[in-house]
DNA sequence: CTGAAAGCGCTTACAG
DNA sequence: CTGAAAGCGCTTACAG
């Protein structure tokens, strides 16, 4: 039992496939073709269980519907949510989603473009790993739109969608000042990547602005890999140091970092909000049950994921805007709740 | 600049497609082509950047090397670190997933079926909603072979790949009776799917077997889509019971049920374990850092996902095994942390 | 109003 | 060893 075709139901009728084609794709009216022979195919193709087949059409057409996402890890919540959003985004419009975790591997990364390429997807979604400016340069200077999200490349002209993420380690910064916190740490991960490097430099401006000095080794950079044992090792560093120099909070730039930390200081024995403030990008449910409420920057992501697909479409659907780029940058919300105390 | 084709190649050569195809597909030494045409071809192929066309291979082959794969929400940790798991054994053997979330509604994934099998997905990969049952048989009647994950229907003959969820709740309620806890509640969702009313079984048994006796107040059901309402009202109902009635333990049958649950028990400022012991199904990050790190029965997601994948493969690779179900049942494993005392 | 024909980019018998 | 040809299932000028 194969799958019927077009063909099939013509050959049914005794008409041609032209026909046929017509009437399931609604152009009927547009062709005149009597209300009989439509009324007849449209029978004909429900008996015979008929169902269009997209990757002929795809073929003829040059269009597949799908859109290729590629993003550091669909298990972690941060990613999961933002597929969730373009998935559902892209669905309302007729897109399917091809998904690929790339862990940051600019390998990896490249391969997923390759293959995304082949399988003729008509957009991608990216949130590009460092060291991945070539294969989004080469990307660029092709013919078929994409959005970077979460993160750019300054020096390469694209679409992308981010979140200020200066303002936001300021805004956070500024509030764990505002609460009396003076020698505040932040615990971070590689900075070749613009929107980890605006978070450290926004941290970095608030603490001038409110002159306190800043102080070099209460930043702590992790590779991009870390375990929870690097973050531990980060965390101990920082609570070694004593007297003036002693730590009263610390900001983590990702959730992940985060979560690990606060593990390790509950392990530790100190106690958040009395001995550390904490403060972390990001808003998982574990921050909400934790010992210690977290206080977070949380990310727009159902507006990041809808204006993705929402460029990427218009782009697709106008390919001679192809050169006009949206470069968006949303703001983020501060939810207060009882990691820094009061 | 269009994409070059294998025409394209061939024409540069003035050689016949057939034998481009041949040594790009590696049969150069099969059909013995000489080694210095097939590093001409080789050599083309790179300088005019040919990428194949994996649509109009898989228009020609009828196989799209493409998984489709339902889920109830990619946003959810526990269906992300499927997705992850699968995507990544998918990915060694050259298949890429189409993913789509359900939201546990089987008017969804009813048309995201049709959607897969319109993309000619070669295998599909489930998590069935309830009332589902007819899509699940009207696949099984088909020829494309497909695995359900995390729940399955008794009386559909297919493969899937599940977990004990009898002996898992069964294994929890006995840990919280011997620690001398009595007064066990239940909080699950709609009991229509096999792997909820499972956990509920189980700890009936569990409790039978102790000669505890039965109390129906004590298992609240609540709807699939509850929301954190709905979940602090199954708890105040609860909690609410008084002298030989009060509840000392609750095991909660999903992750988002129990973080709503122990969000709201903080809320009500109840103290765990000491006022109420949890255990609960599943093991997301929230439950490492919280108030008192969770108790839980944890399922082998990364086993789940691969077994899922390596299955349907091969079904996809022996179409003659069609009817030559995998029916596999993991084992969970409990792992005591602190919210159920000592 | 309807049909015959070309063609999207591939693979694969078939022939020599 | 290599090529001409058919065909996967569709869409879409073109012709009448």
């Amino acid at each position: 039992m194969k799958k019927t075709s077009l063909n099939d139901i013509a050959k049914h009728l005794g008409v041609s496939k032209t026909l046929v084609s017509f009437v399931l794709n609604g152009k009927g009216k547009e062709f005149r073709i009597s209300d009989d022979i439509c009324k007849k195919v449209l029978d004909v193709a429900k008996e015979l269980n008929y169902t269009p087949n997209r990757i002929a059409q795809g073929l003829r057409t040059g269009k597949t519907n799908t859109i290729g996402l590629i993003i550091a890890d669909i298990a972690n919540p941060f990613f999961g949510i933002l597929g969730r959003e373009i998935e559902q985004e892209a669905a309302r419009f007729g897109y399917r989603i091809i998904f690929c975790s790339s862990d940051e591997n600019p390998e990896k990364s490249k391969q997923q473009i390759a293959m995304l390429q082949q399988s003729q997807v008509d957009g991608y979604i990216i949130s590009p790993p460092m060291k991945s400016e070539e294969q989004i340069r080469t990307l660029a200077n092709g013919t078929i739109p994409f959005v970077l999200i979460d993160r750019y490349f300054p020096e390469i002209e694209c679409n992308y969608i981010v979140v200020d993420n200066f303002d936001a380690a300021y805004r956070a910064t500024n509030h764990l000042l505002a609460l009396g916190r003076k020698r505040i740490a932040n615990i971070t991960v590689n900075m070749d990547l613009v929107n980890m490097k605006d978070r450290t430099e926004g941290y970095r401006q608030a603490l001038l602005d409110a002159s306190v000095a800043l102080d070099d080794s209460l930043v702590k950079i992790l590779p991009f890999s870390h375990d929870n044992k690097d973050v531990a090792r980060a965390i101990k560093e920082l609570v070694a140091k004593t007297g003036s120099k002693k730590v009263d909070a610390i900001l983590f730039s990702t959730s992940k970092l985060g979560i690990n930390g606060i593990e390790c200081i509950s392990t530790l024995g100190l106690k958040i909000p009395d001995d550390i403030a904490i403060v972390s990008f990001d808003n998982p449910d574990a921050y909400k049950i934790c010992i210690s409420p977290v206080t977070v920057v949380n990310q727009p992501l159902k507006e990041i994921g809808k204006t993705a697909v929402q460029v990427l479409l218009s782009q697709i659907k106008h390919p001679e805007n192809i050169a006009k780029f949206q470069k968006i940058t949303l703001k983020t919300d501060f939810i207060i709740r009882k990691s820094c105390g009061s």
